[in-house]
DNA sequence: ACTGGATGTGCAACGAGTTGCATAGTACGG
DNA sequence: CCGTACTATGCAACTCGTTGCACATCCAGT
């Protein structure tokens, strides 16, 4: 139900197409909350239907016409709802914890091979938010109050980051190769 | 498809029913891969027909039948293939930062309350693997080849709660509700 | 001239997972 | 005696998400 949510959401920052949304969820709300352009459409159709966000087709020269999505009244009272109603808890699946856990029934250089790249991949998305947080929000100490939940959604980014690394390096001196 | 082989790795470690692997996926195994009964046995009954697993029904006196699965080595062989797999990047779905993203536009009281109570349950989960780890592991400097993989997937799992306790303190600070 | 990428929206088929229900005997506490 | 919980397996209907495909136009690079 979450992905009508991250819709709502951004939709509520900035009105935009399915399109724009898909490439948001590319990137900024996508770090926390995957989705496809396909699914994005499927969802915008639906909600359309339950009055949460509704639409104008903007004609374009040169390009396809676009269906630019605004969260409805409706739309912003549900985020509203949503924001106060507790977080259930969120079943946990990582193949790579089960990979893992695996090890005494497969090659143990593969998977050391797997981790150094999941550790580069960690490493990777670390520096991209250290970068958002550095050029969004310089100065942490002085948000504005509409910042301050995106702010600490990117803190909780960095401090996964920093673990799933820490992990990785654990395991890599567990299992020998250092 | 990895349901399926978080059901070999249980099968390898200890042949089971249906039933005692909807326990697992309660319990051990299902502190990073959680699944219902329903779909556990759904998965069993497409991995025989594929040959990952093999069943014998057990008469049993004062309580219903049971089918005692058992991985073949075919099963064995997936799993050794997939351990040595790499991991493709986990899309991320966290409705506890959306949650927080959309946090203008909602109630900050009720936020709070909930991050507390997350927190709570962070807690609650990190003493639980604490407590774990004390009892199956007491000399982490000295595990059996086996035990390492689990015993590493017990170290994130840790790692893992102890930062999302730092997070939500972020949070409840930031929110000004300490 | 051709290819690939960006813009833009969508359908169809499938797989994964959830929710609700059904069945059936035993055992235990109130 | 009654309700609840445990053991044990499973179906049906549904939602959510993925994969593959389709169509249409413009622009930049080779």
């Amino acid at each position: 139900m979450a992905l009508e949510h991250a819709i709502l959401v951004s939709l509520g920052e900035q009105s935009a197409t399915g399109y724009d949304l898909a490439r948001r969820f590319d990137a900024s709300i996508g770090n926390f909350w995957k989705a496809s352009h396909q699914q994005i459409y499927k969802v915008l159709g639906r909600m359309e239907g339950d009055g949460l966000v509704s639409s104008e087709t903007v004609e374009q020269d040169g390009r396809p016409d676009k269906k630019v999505y605004v969260a409805t009244d409706a739309g912003l009272a549900e985020l509203a709802r949503f924001v106060a109603e507790p977080t259930p808890v969120e079943p946990l699946r990582s193949s790579f914890a089960v990979k893992l856990r695996a090890l005494p029934f497969g090659d143990v250089e593969a998977r050391v091979a797997d981790v150094r790249a999941q550790r580069e991949a960690h490493v990777e998305q670390l520096a991209y938010y250290e970068a958002s947080a550095e050029r969004f929000y310089p100065d942490p100490d002085a948000l504005e109050r509409a910042d301050v939940g995106p702010w600490l959604v990117l803190r909780g980014g960095i401090l996964g980051e920093q673990t799933a690394i820490s992990w990785c390096d654990e395991i890599l001196e567990r299992l020998g190769s250092r």
